[in-house]
DNA sequence: CAGCATCCTGGATGATACTG
DNA sequence: CAGTATCATCCAGGATGCTG
């Protein structure tokens, strides 16, 4: 059996950790959750996460990427489309965050409550 | 009502945005986790997240008080000692922020696979 | 023990310009 | 359209030293 059978984020040298950080990323939540209805193209992608930078974007998708979490397919049209689409590993992946997104819109007043920011 | 009803983390000026960057962050996660079977005091904190150092505990810790999810308690003694818990509010965050971590561990041989990482 | 203040650096991110 | 390349910036985060 392999040594390494339990991964542990609260370990800083775990692979799990940086699997965390990735997750964690400001993008990452948002282009997953945006692919969850179906295969976008980038310039869609970009208009649906707002705010992104092109740089950004692309950059974020590549780490996707190689972590199999999506697909990149390349039509040869002129001009060309690229289209992205989430792997089944990717796919798993929607749960945990949807519940996370879920949490951070309900529990939003909450929030913003204790910090004295929301307005009567 | 409230002109706001609907927060969407997809849009750059929603607050949502903030808190799930705010949740999403490296050490939030890991700090909350650690926090989910009973208050720990600070030294007992900086021991459980492997490699943070005293001023992000500090500064984190500070963020979750204001937000709410986390209370703080000082104890008139010598030496100090100060003493955090999660807030009802923080609770409610264990769930989706468990599920996250729990796919963390459970899918990193895929990740490991797919980035080609993965020790014979 | 539990912190605050200060300095400092790398990496994350943005802006801009160019291309197959 | 979907990028790449380059430069510029900013601040998260670490290191260190001091304190109630």
């Amino acid at each position: 059996m392999d040594p390494v059978l339990v991964y542990s984020p609260y370990a800083s040298d775990c692979p799990s950790r940086q699997l965390l950080d990735r997750i964690g990323d400001r993008w990452t939540v948002l282009i997953i959750g945006s692919l969850e209805e179906g295969p976008l193209r980038f310039s869609e992608l970009r208009r649906r996460v707002e705010g992104i930078s092109q740089k950004m974007l692309t950059q974020t998708l590549r780490s996707l990427e190689t972590d199999g979490l999506v697909t990149r397919t390349v039509f040869a049209e002129i001009p060309p489309r690229v289209q992205y689409e989430l792997s089944p590993l990717g796919r798993s992946l929607l749960e945990p965050l949807g519940a996370l997104t879920r949490w951070a819109t309900e529990h939003m007043d909450e929030v913003r409550a204790a910090r004295g920011t929301l307005a009567s």
